[in-house]
DNA sequence: CGGGCTCTTGATACGTGTCAATGTTGGTGG
DNA sequence: CCACCAACATTGACACGTATCAAGAGCCCG
């Protein structure tokens, strides 16, 4: 459960980071970059299955996202859990618990994760000098503003079965830079249990569901993955349209 | 359902106005609300049922509400709405349209509403020269966030009952700023269809949910709205804390 | 006075949860 | 190398929560 502590200070240089090479992501200017280089403090590696952040905590620290898969969750006192949302390379994480005091919910790594990780006490300065990159995250978090608002209209009014479709092409699209990174399939690491925290349905439940969208050659459940064999037929199955982003911003 | 298309450029001298001397409020140094006060363009009002945002649409204005209760919400094709979020008096809307290209929720007024309206155009030079302005922003994003984190656990993983409680416990915490404003009782000006929308649930559904909750001497239901009586009842009930937070920042 | 809109209630249908049991896979230790 | 265990996936039977249908009452406003 603990992650791995180890941080390597050594690649600072963001010069080199993966992320910025892929189209997927906006240019920095040299002024922007060179800041961010010093604003980052070093690399976190961790297991799958590890938590990065725990509800309730300070955290000292913010991270993106370098490579793998995670997720956002909160949990009820008796143990009930709501998945709120997954985080792919180019994402940012604790966010909330550098603006407000602490962090109000859980992050965990689903696959092995690198994690660039940032001074909390400095993103103040971030918006004293670079107004862009001040902007840029005032983008990030309206954007995932955007997604639990869609979220919450799936887990409120779509059936089951909307739900499921939903939540599979919103998956599939969110794990373009993962994919462009690893080179790997259109899999999705996920196992039935984090579906069914995902769309608020029993794991029973969630089973019968996924097993109708494999009926229908939408999907193909494979071992603790998720195949996805036809994205556009899901969003169409949930009424949902893909919201393409080019160049979006990441810090 | 169209909206009162009036603006007041007249008042448009932040100095007096009335969030500004409420406690829950920070203080603007004079130099940001000099700023602000040319951000301003001028006031809207909006009669109750009004639509103020239209998913969809790009709006050239940014918003926050001086009086009144609204809400944000979506709508699935076949008319399934879900309701995202309430608005009362020191909250910002259309910020996600001012970010992106276009809205992706429509807004409502509930109560007759008082509206600031802001240059969405000129946002970029609030970034560029009041970081702490730029910081407030990114503070009520997250905020935003974390609020619909919680609506999230809720439709996800509470029972109807607890759901309930919850939301009205919520609300009453949200009108704070409007109770003040407006000197009113612990009256939420909603109807059992508005709730219904925010649980994911039937109306019928909604309605015997109330009334155990009406039962239990926690909440009275008037004529299109609820008296709120027990609010830390509710919040024991749903599993949930009140987050006070003092000095918010607003624009 | 009529027509909406909201609130209320009972009867019934259906979707989803819970319980229980089994199969499968991968990892671990003897 | 095999036996065992843990985690995940699957399935059927049944219970329960919630949706739907239907009807009526109260209220406000034109």
């Amino acid at each position: 459960m603990a992650l791995d502590p180890r941080t390597n200070p050594a690649r600072t240089d963001c010069e080199q980071c993966p992320l910025r090479e892929m189209k997927s992501f906006r240019e920095f200017t040299p002024g922007e970059l060179q800041f961010v280089a010093r604003f980052k403090r070093g690399e976190l590696n961790a297991d799958a299955g590890s938590t990065i952040v725990v509800e309730g905590s300070a955290s000292a620290h913010l991270y993106t996202v370098l490579n793998g898969w995670g997720f956002r969750y909160k949990i009820l006192e008796d143990g009930r859990r709501q998945i709120l949302n997954y985080v792919v390379p180019g994402d940012m994480i604790g966010l909330q618990g550098a603006v407000m005091k602490e962090m109000q919910h859980s992050v965990e790594a689903l696959t092995p994760m690198t994690l660039c990780v940032f001074e909390r006490e400095r993103l103040y300065s971030l918006f004293e000098n670079h107004a862009g990159l001040a902007f840029d995250i005032t983008w990030i978090a309206s954007r995932e503003e955007s997604i639990l608002d869609e979220h919450l209209l799936s887990v409120g009014r779509r059936t089951a079965l909307e739900r499921a479709a939903y939540l599979l092409a919103f998956l599939y699209e969110r794990g373009r830079p993962h994919r462009q990174l690893n080179n790997t399939g259109r899999t999705i690491p996920v196992t039935q249990i984090h579906v069914a925290d995902t769309l608020g349905l029993s794991i029973v439940h969630t089973n019968k569901t996924l097993r109708k969208l494999a009926a229908r050659n939408l999907i193909r459940w494979l071992d603790r993955g998720c195949e996805i064999l036809d994205p556009e037929g899901l969003a169409e199955l949930a009424n949902w349209q893909f919201a393409e982003i080019e160049n979006r911003p990441f810090i």
